[in-house]
DNA sequence: TTGTAAGCGTTATCAA
DNA sequence: TTGATAACGCTTACAA
């Protein structure tokens, strides 16, 4: 019930190549002639084999996602993204989902590697030393999302900058006291350079930063509830918080209100993401709008161009967030 | 820079056939030559084409998707599911979104198929009898979630009888005005079955179904927010509400919060899926437990089995769901 | 406009 | 235990 290009010739009574041709449009053919094959692939019901194709012209049309968790509230509008225009330009994509492993990241880019994908875009906290040696000298293109390595494309966000931002917002609202939930602190980005924005929103202001009020979080709703009991504990807690993904503000949400504190008028919360939900909660949040179905389509597009060898502008592309205010503020 | 298998055959001082012997693993070769050959790939650093090896051995190692959208709520913790088991078992997942459209759904068949893939996880309201007949005709595996077709493996809740047990679960409560905002009506699984279930559940308690109280929702937010809307206008309002998935009972939460109602003292909302965030929203809410990452952990393994031609007991397997009483009832 | 044949990088059969 | 060689299903010179 299978038929090759074999098939389709006999019974078009052609030679393969001309049912290649008719296939790939690639050299004319005879109108009369054309019809005969079309008939004969219509009647066998004949699809193509790509793996064959790929085989000889030495493209998938297929490329990579690395991705820390699909199920992560982040990443799937992302993902999205990716594959809107990955469509768009007839790739079809792989999925991977790393949980943030070095290992698996590994594994799976020699996996991917071996099936030939045509590029690969990666989202991770960071990229290992020897993650990058593997990308470099597969000469497999790669793009960044969300992250920065030497030699990598990537499209990000200023994370320093929304952070010191989204602070501000609060400070300008009068706080005084505005404590901080932060990313993993091996996190450059979501870690780091977020927590970074936090002190010199304070420094900037002439507000002393005081430690007690930092704290480490992580990635998932149950850090920024743990983190929140923290921080509500403390002798004179903070009047507000910034809370470094909204999923983690969520959960900060959540411990505040059974703390009997309201939300905002005894202590405000502002997230970072603008993940989809945390627009639909109540009370919704106020957050930094991360534009993540954005990050993914241009990630794709810019994998795309380098793909066709078109020329790209800046291959580090830091795409603009908002401040988005909410009922949490 | 990119070697083949005759590249580190001439290095080994070998031939390519020992060299893919060693590979596989799949005869015996002199433990010195072998060393010789794990040499000569260690220092050119060769990978062998996964393309290459496909076209010979008529199987790809990969698995097709289709998920109407992955940024909807509920698929991506599915996905995941899949993407656990397929990896254990060696399989690489290529994701489509076909936001339930016949001719996207056809056309990634297509596709994929051509890229032969070795099986297919369907995710979709229902399949149409044109992709069915492909999907048959193709003689690739397909396994079902969330629905049903002749022939076809599927992995499933009862629909029905879960939304009867919700609607029964708000009755016993002593409610006696139980609205319901279903899902598309034209979907057989979320639509149907569901009010199929609530209207059961009335008929049984002897109570009347009065159809102002049903009112046709989608699958999103918005239209639990609008159905919510409707409802609360009714000049004798619900006491509690059956909204058929979680992210149009957030939404209808939210219409009814901001209508001036109490959740749950003025009346009750009862979900359904439990997608991840149900229970952290502010109120959390009461649903149905759908098992979503063992149903693409299990049809995953559903598919393993067809593929290594293990016999499968049931291949229409039905998963337990749970009723989960949170806050908002 | 069409056909013949080589070759893409593997695996597997057959002989040695 | 090893090596030659014919496939796998396609594309693409090259020739006709």
């Amino acid at each position: 019930m299978k038929f090759n290009i074999k098939d389709v010739a006999r019974k078009a009574g052609v030679s393969i190549s001309t049912v290649s041709r008719v296939i790939n449009n690639s050299k004319p053919v005879k109108p009369k002639t054309k019809d005969k094959v079309l008939d004969a692939i219509e009647e066998l019901g004949y699809r193509p084999n790509a793996i064959a194709r790929s085989l000889k012209i030495k493209h998938t049309q297929s490329i990579g996602i690395m991705t820390p968790d699909i199920a992560n509230q982040f990443y799937p509008e992302v993902v999205r993204g990716i594959e809107d225009v990955a469509n768009m330009y007839e790739y079809t994509i792989f999925l991977c989902n790393t949980d943030l492993n070095e290992e698996k990241e590994l594994q799976y880019f020699a996996e991917l590697e071996e099936k030939q994908i045509d590029g690969l875009i990666f989202m991770g906290n960071h990229v290992s030393e020897e993650l990058r040696n593997e990308m470099i000298s597969s000469d497999i293109p790669v793009v960044l999302i969300g992250g920065k390595a030497a030699d990598l494309p990537s499209v990000t966000i200023n994370n320093e900058k929304a952070a010191k931002e989204a602070v501000e917002f609060l400070l300008n609202r009068g706080h005084h006291r505005v404590g901080v939930i932060t990313g993993k602190m091996k996190d450059p980005m979501m870690g780091q350079a977020r927590l970074k924005g936090y002190r010199r929103a304070m420094e900037e202001k002439g507000m002393q930063v005081q430690e007690e009020l930092i704290v480490e979080g992580g990635y998932r709703y149950k850090s920024g509830y743990e983190g929140a009991k923290t921080l509500m504990a403390l002798p004179e807690p903070p009047t507000a918080v910034f809370v470094c993904s909204d999923e983690m503000a969520i959960g900060a949400s959540r411990a505040i209100l059974e703390d009997g504190f309201k939300i905002p008028e005894d202590v405000a919360i502002m997230g970072f993401d603008n993940v989809d939900i945390s627009g639909k909660v109540y009370p919704s949040l106020s957050t930094i709008g991360q534009p993540m179905y954005e990050m993914g389509a241009i990630a794709m597009r810019l994998l795309t161009k380098i793909l066709q060898h078109e020329s790209i502008g800046a291959s580090d592309v830091v795409l603009d967030y908002e401040v988005i205010e909410r009922e949490s503020t």
